[in-house]
DNA sequence: TACATTTGCTAACAGTGTTAACTTAGGTAG
DNA sequence: CTACCTAAGTTAACACTGTTAGCAAATGTA
C-alpha cells in the first residue's frame, strides 16, 4: 500500500511546482517581482500551501542561490578538466565564470545580491563618470611614468576598479572572522600583483 | 518681500528633513527597511508631501548614490593628491576605495545595489565552499607549478576571484555599450595580469 | 473683501508577506 | 460500516508597502 509513497510523491510535485511556477516568474520579470500570491495562483493552490514547503519567501531564492553556486561549481570544475596547465585552467576558468554570469543572470544576482536600483538607474548618474575619471586618469599617468603606453589603460582601468570592487563587496556579503589586517593584506597583494602588470 | 524665498527656504527645509529622516533610518534599520510612510511619520507631514518633492521613493535612494559617488570620487581624489608617483597613487587609491566602502557601508550597498540577502543567509550556504574549493585548489596548484609556494595562496585566490566578481558586477550594472568580445577582452588581461603576479 | 493658488490632508487603491482559525477530505480503528 | 482523528487546504484577516485622486484650508494677490 503506497499510500504514504503517493502522499510524499505528491507533496514533491507541489513542491517542484511551486519552484517551477516562481523560477518562470523570476526569469520573466525579474526576482524582485516574485510574490508569494503569484506563485500560489500559478500553481492553483491557496497561499498558506506555499508555507508548508518554504518557510518563508526568502527560503525560496536561497533555494536557487544554492542551485546556483552548484552549477557554477560544476562548470568551473568542467573547465578545469579541459586543460592541464594550472594556469591555463585559470585562464579557462575564468571564462567559464564569466559565462556563467552572464549565461544565468537570475542565478548570478541572486547569489551576490546584486541589481536592486534596476541597471537603467546606475546609467543615469552623472557622478559615476567623475569618479571613474580619476581613476582612469592615474592608469594612464601609471602607465606612461612605466613607459608602457601601448597598453590600454581602458583595458587597466576596469582590472583596477574590478580588483576593488570585487574585495569590497565579496567581504561584504562574506563577512568572515578575518581580521581589518588580513583583509587589507588581501586588498595590497592584489593591487601590487595589478601594478606588476602595468609594467612592461 | 522675502515671501517666496521664505517658501523656497521652507520646501528647502522639508526636502532636507525627508532626507535627513530617510538617511537615519537607512543608517540604524537598512535600506531595505526605509518606507515613505516611516518618513512621512517623522518629518511630520502627510504622505503626499514626500511625492512633491520625490518622484518616488527609488529617487531618494538615487540621491543617496549620487551623493556616494561625490564621496568616493572625494576621498579617491585627496588620497591621489597625497602621493606624487602613479604607482603609490594607485595603492593609497585602492585603500582609500577600501575604507570608504567600509567606512560607508549603507552608500556603497546602495551605490552597487548589494546585499539583499541579508550576509546572515550567504553564510549559510554551504554550496559556496564547495565551489570555492576548486578556485583554491587551482591557486595552490598553480603556486606549486611556478615554484612559488611562499606565495599565500589564499590571498590570491581572494585576488583571483575578487577580479572575476568585481569584471562581471561591475559589466553587469554598467549594460554599456561594449561589445563582447571588447568585454572578454578586458577579462583576459585581467587574469593575464593576475597570472604573472603569481610567478616569483 | 473676493478670488486664485499653492499646500497639505484624508482616504482610498492595489499590492506585499505572513498566520490564525476553520473546513473538509483521507485513512484508520472499532 | 460507522466513528474518529489527523493532515491538507481553505478563507479571511493582520500589518505592512508604494502611490494617487480628491478635497479642505491656508496663504498671497487683485
Amino acid at each position: 500500500m503506497g499510500i504514504v509513497e503517493r502522499k510524499m510523491r505528491h507533496k514533491e510535485e507541489i513542491r517542484t511546482g511551486i519552484l517551477g511556477a516562481a523560477w518562470h516568474m523570476v526569469v520573466t520579470d525579474g526576482w524582485q517581482s516574485l510574490s508569494i500570491r503569484k506563485i500560489a495562483d500559478a500553481i492553483e493552490y491557496s497561499i498558506p500551501v506555499i508555507y508548508n514547503h518554504f518557510e518563508n519567501k526568502e527560503a525560496i531564492l536561497l533555494e536557487f542561490s544554492k542551485e546556483g553556486y552548484q552549477k557554477l561549481a560544476l562548470a568551473l570544475q568542467e573547465a578545469k578538466n579541459s586543460v592541464v596547465l594550472p594556469a591555463d585552467q585559470l585562464e579557462v576558468m575564468a571564462i567559464a565564470y564569466w559565462d556563467f554570469a552572464f549565461g544565468n543572470k537570475e542565478y548570478y544576482q541572486l547569489m551576490f545580491g546584486l541589481g536592486i536600483p534596476a541597471c537603467e538607474m546606475v546609467n543615469q548618474i552623472t557622478e559615476i563618470k567623475e569618479m571613474t575619471s580619476i581613476l582612469v586618469s592615474t592608469i594612464r599617468e601609471a602607465l606612461i611614468q612605466n613607459k608602457n603606453e601601448e597598453a590600454d589603460y581602458f583595458l587597466k582601468y576596469h582590472g583596477y576598479w574590478s580588483i576593488l570592487h570585487g574585495l569590497v563587496s565579496i567581504q561584504m556579503i562574506e563577512n568572515s572572522g578575518k581580521t581589518d589586517a588580513f583583509k587589507k593584506m588581501i586588498l595590497k597583494d592584489a593591487i601590487s600583483g595589478f601594478c606588476k602588470s602595468l609594467a612592461l
